[in-house]
DNA sequence: ATGAAAGCGCTAACAG
DNA sequence: CTGTTAGCGCTTTCAT
């Protein structure tokens, strides 16, 4: 800017004004440091920008990764919502800086860009079982947005889908199939799949069938994830007509294990899935899952984090969920 | 800062010194001052931080768009390419900023937060036909590392696979099962399917088969690219009996429509798919494909420009290619 | 071992 | 309409 100045034999505050398109500043000076600025390729330096202003446009998205398993980023449901979210944000102006931490160091990372003033909100996808360390940054005042599971006594905002009536979707479809023994592939120890599952056990009892522990089986959401529970499945012996996964990857991946063990899909078990990725349309068979609106998910964590920052209250919400009845379990009932 | 300066009842340059670790502060008074940041959740901001060290630790990756068709974020290939690059940055030490881009402005907003100092580099995934624009950047010495196909006049340092090797081996592959009238599906205007359609030439040429022309054709990578090329290719009335497509989610859509419409794979038609994005495994069929090293090319991508950044050369190279075979195409040969 | 002071690149009073 | 000046939060000589 300062070379500037000196080119335009100005003060570098005119050549602020200029580029700030200040109306203060006469017309024939602006166009020359206009023009100069665009001969030299300059722009404005935003961190000092930002250093003067105390503002920022940049919003931190955070997608958390298990130690332990989840090595890289490969669930089309995560990096879906992650292109959703830079769109969402793109479209109103901001920047996304984009970080994975381990989940367990998620209480102390995740503000981390916040405190130092990176970033000035961050949006998380998924809640990984650390709803403590959530709760605490939102009594810290930090700006966030949760993608999850709406849980007692939660201080941070959360987006989510409606879990149980998700599950009870599924279940109600497979038991109109006329499908009796389901199956349940899910953790019961993360927050969404509990809820499914609570939704699932409601629409059994609804029909008067008792759920047996037998059918339930936990697994990641890794691509391993349904395969294992297939074979987990198998090896216990018990007869199952049916699967109810807790994301679409697992529903797939169960289906290819399913396939190659000889069982047809879906003759020989139905199969429903959840999410609603682009692939579950053109997957074979065409994927029936529970559909949660990820382009819709991605506006609202957006929205509600840019009204948090404002100073806004932004209570959580939980959109609405929908089954999409396609080709794996089954006609349409 | 000058909070804790107060409180610790020292100066701020004290506390500076204290926070970076300098030996020349007194371990008494430095534990002091740590605790104090620490119970404060104070963390350095690092915008002014920057400002005063003059440098950055953030890297700009960019995913173009197109405006015509290419709404929304959802090819797994590019997801997936996004994922793996947050993975190796991270690795590295290094935050990412990550922004769409239309392809009609990548010209000039490429270079935007480079030049306003926000990133310190750029990666770039895809040449979107813009090989001129990413040439004038590299010749202004912006440090840039670009996803796609070897050019000739390349300024620009490029990673890719080995395109034509990769067409002829996916050709080869078909012709070894026997097929002989093999549908190309790909844009031939963009670099990376026009090198593999010389492959694919040469391998038919091998072979003493002409290339229909009316085998070929036109599709962006979308999801409704394998669809419409089916239905084109059906409507043009000429017999396939094998389709290679330049990329995975092209082969599945395919693969779905030519189901829908009464063909068999691979009894009818044998497809080979280009990628091998995680999906392809668990697919059905499992889908015969080129292997691209996702992993390893954004692992390569960061490597070079790291290269530039630090001023040293950074020669573009060609990831080698394999055919990975499953079961779209008929059996290994 | 610590403090005073200057300055990174920018903007906003305040003068003129 | 434009220049002078101060200061955003930090680091780093240069003193002491």
């Amino acid at each position: 800017m300062a070379d500037i100045a000196r080119l335009a034999g100005v003060s570098t505050a005119t050549v602020s004004r200029a580029l700030n398109h200040s109306p203060l500043v006469n017309e024939e000076t602006r166009n020359r440091i206009l023009e100069l600025a665009a001969s030299l390729k300059y722009s404005i330096n935003i961190g000092a920008q930002n250093l003067r202003l105390r503002q920022n446009r940049t919003i931190g998205v955070v997608i958390p990764f298990d130690r332990k398993s989840h090595q890289h980023l490969t669930d089309p449901f995560l990096l879906t919502m992650l292109g959703s979210l830079a769109d969402a944000l793109t479209e109103q102006g901001f920047d996304m800086l984009f970080s994975r931490i381990a989940t367990d160091e998620l209480g102390t990372a995740l503000a981390a860009p916040f405190d130092s003033g990176r970033v000035i909100g961050v949006i998380v996808v998924g809640q990984w079982g650390r709803h403590q360390e959530l709760n605490e940054l939102a009594a810290r005042k930090v700006p966030i947005a949760v993608w999850g599971a709406q849980l007692p006594q939660q201080l941070y905002c959360c987006v989510g889908s409606d879990n149980v009536s998700g599950g009870r979707l599924a279940t109600e479809h497979l038991l109109a199939q006329g499908r009796r023994r389901i199956a349940f592939l899910g953790d019961l120890d993360l927050p969404e799949p509990a809820q499914r599952y609570r939704g699932y056990r409601a629409a059994l009892e609804r029909h008067g069938i008792d759920a047996d522990p037998q059918l339930q089986v936990s697994c990641p959401f890794l691509p391993s994830g349904g395969r294992d529970a297939v074979t987990t499945l198998l090896g216990r012996g018990v007869p199952f007509d049916a699967v109810f996964a807790c994301s679409d990857l697992l529903a797939m991946t169960a289906i290819d294990s399913l396939r190659a063990h000889g069982r047809r899909v879906p003759e020989d078990v139905a199969v429903v899935g959840y999410d609603d990725i682009e692939q579950s349309s053109y997957f074979h068979p065409r994927l029936t899952t529970v559909r949660q609106p990820i382009g819709a998910a991605a506006q609202a964590l957006v929205a509600k984090l840019l009204a948090l920052i404002d100073g806004a209250p932004a209570p959580s919400v939980e959109l609405p969920t929908e089954l999409v009845v396609r080709a794996s379990a089954g006609e349409a009932s």
